[in-house]
DNA sequence: GTTAAATGAATGAATATTCATTCATAATTT
DNA sequence: AAATTATGAATGAATATTCATTCATTTAAC
């Protein structure tokens, strides 16, 4: 493609980015809600949405890339658009906490706002680490011991027989 | 100051940012160590040190924003040097939950590599948020909510009495 | 008065954007 | 159905812009 040709499509460079990114939002989120409506328990839903984000972004490594870079940005004129797409997954993220508090299998007494960008937060890096580290080993593994971690913490709390 | 001043200091722009994360470096992880060695119990230590990390953030919120744009691209010359530094705090970690197992106030059966990144990451969404917030509230104090979340997970389990 | 430090306009390499032109295809005319 | 005309997507050379870096000059220090 020669260099003018883009701008038949797009206004500008960071055109490009917010369309990219709502096209992909669009695309991505059909499939996490799909997924996560796939199961009935909201444990399962978060290992679906969780091990479906990270099968996204593995299969996809330059919009991980590029999420990643314009996501940890402030000061960018872009940058409200794309955190709105950020806005979309944490949504679907509380409805799932919501629906394990109200079948008792979450904890009641949480910080919702803060355990949306918990789950984030670690996916996130996890996918980070993933990047920097060339992209060498299987990103979706990693799903099965991140939901353990989310679930049950890192404290040793003997359970009730 | 003027444009070029500062290249009497220093050899180029990629050598300021490494020289400015060396030198934050040192001052930040002696601190951090230092709040580690003030607790005796993994727990304590965990808190300690995600307060202080929380707090140094919001002290200088400028390197915040620099930290977290840096340690999010790919396909910078720089980045070696300044991941560098996320390992030293990654070790800091390592051995605060390694103190936890061994004296049983952790899990046993964790993925210690994965644990690490599950903190860093969820603390640096945490501090990712506030920055795109505008930090309009107090960082530091979402450090307890983080370490109950860190160590008793989001899951409903219920407790011997 | 000599040395050292600071200045900021100038540079140029990298890259974002424009626009006159080309050309294959479609539509219209004979 | 052959010839003519219109269309608009694609092109890429030309231009605009950004920004890290340099250096001749000025200012300050001793």
């Amino acid at each position: 493609m020669a260099d003018g040709t883009i701008y038949l499509y797009f206004k500008n460079k960071d055109d490009i980015l917010v369309q990219f990114f709502s096209y992909k939002a669009k695309q991505v989120f059909d499939l996490f809600r799909e997924e996560v409506f796939r199961a009935e328990h909201a444990v399962e839903k978060l290992r679906n949405l969780v091990r479906r984000h990270l099968d996204e972004f593995q299969r996809d490594r330059n919009m991980a890339i590029v999420y990643q870079a314009e996501t940890h940005q402030n000061c960018r004129s872009v940058e409200p658009q794309i955190r709105e797409m950020a806005k979309m997954y944490l949504d679907i993220v509380s409805e799932i906490v919501e629906q394990g508090q109200a079948d008792g299998s979450m904890r009641k007494d949480l910080y919702l706002s803060l355990v949306k960008r918990f789950i984030l937060g670690a996916v996130d890096e996890t996918i980070n680490h993933w990047l920097h580290s060339g992209g060498k080993y299987d990103l979706v593994s990693m799903a099965d011991p991140l939901i353990d971690l989310f679930i049950r913490g890192i404290g040793n709390t003997p359970q009730m027989q």
